[in-house]
DNA sequence: TGCACGATTCTCT
DNA sequence: GAGAATCGTGCAA
């Protein structure tokens, strides 16, 4: 059972680094979910980094700032949750090391451990298809009740919070093109998507 | 004010 | 592998 105690949650300086440094070592960590109906929890197994202005693939390229971005411009450790295709939501992480230049980091696929009934439920599926609950950034979403009412919520507290996790090695770490982003040019061929090797949720191999 | 499109997923072929 | 579902966002007019 995991620990009620705080103590776990990751603190406000791991996420104020470089997004590829977040983006590897946010891997085995544990993505945790308060809601009335209990808690859902699930260790992380695929990211994505974005890095801002410089980079066309990312909704602050060229320094956009707007109302949906705005949260990329503030604290880091913060989600900034957008939806998406008329009917999906993403979550991503604010981070970087430069404050007010908006790095984020896309939580792609977690690994289901804590309340996989509910996610279950959430998802309409039945208790074999496990691995169709929570492998793809929107469906992730779906079974952990993540929306745009999170948006900006301050991850180092309930009801949505990171926590530490298992370590994952190095050499487990794979590295690979990110997916959906074909319209940025040069941008979409740049190896920050951030996977653990031959897990079986994963959204899609290379 | 209108319009094209998306950091996705599911279904059917 | 192709096509649909579906609506907020950003930009042109």
């Amino acid at each position: 059972m995991r620990s009620k105690s705080d103590s776990l949650i990751l603190d406000r300086a791991f996420y104020e680094r470089n997004a590829f440094a977040v983006a590897r070592e946010l891997l085995g960590k544990v993505l945790v979910r308060e809601t009335e109906k209990g808690v859902t929890s699930g260790r992380i197994v695929e990211t994505e980094a974005y890095i801002g202005p410089e980079d066309m693939a990312s909704h602050a390229y060229k320094s956009l700032r707007t109302r949906r971005t705005e949260v990329q411009y503030g604290p880091k450790g913060h989600a900034y949750i957008y939806f998406v295709y008329g009917m999906y939501y993403c979550l991503n992480v604010t981070s970087g090391g430069i404050f007010g230049k908006p790095e984020v980091i896309l939580i792609r696929a977690v690994e289901p451990i804590e309340g996989i009934e509910s996610m279950l439920n959430n998802r309409e599926l039945t208790e074999d298809k496990v691995k169709k609950s929570t492998s793809g950034p929107g469906k992730l979403c779906d079974a952990m009740e993540i929306t745009t009412k999170l948006n900006g919520h301050d991850l180092v507290k309930p009801p949505l919070c990171i926590e530490n996790g298992d370590k994952v090695s190095q050499d487990r770490i794979q590295q690979a093109k990110r997916i959906g982003v074909d319209y940025a040019g040069r941008w979409k061929n740049m190896l920050w998507r951030y996977f653990i090797e031959d897990n079986d949720f994963v959204s899609r191999a290379p």
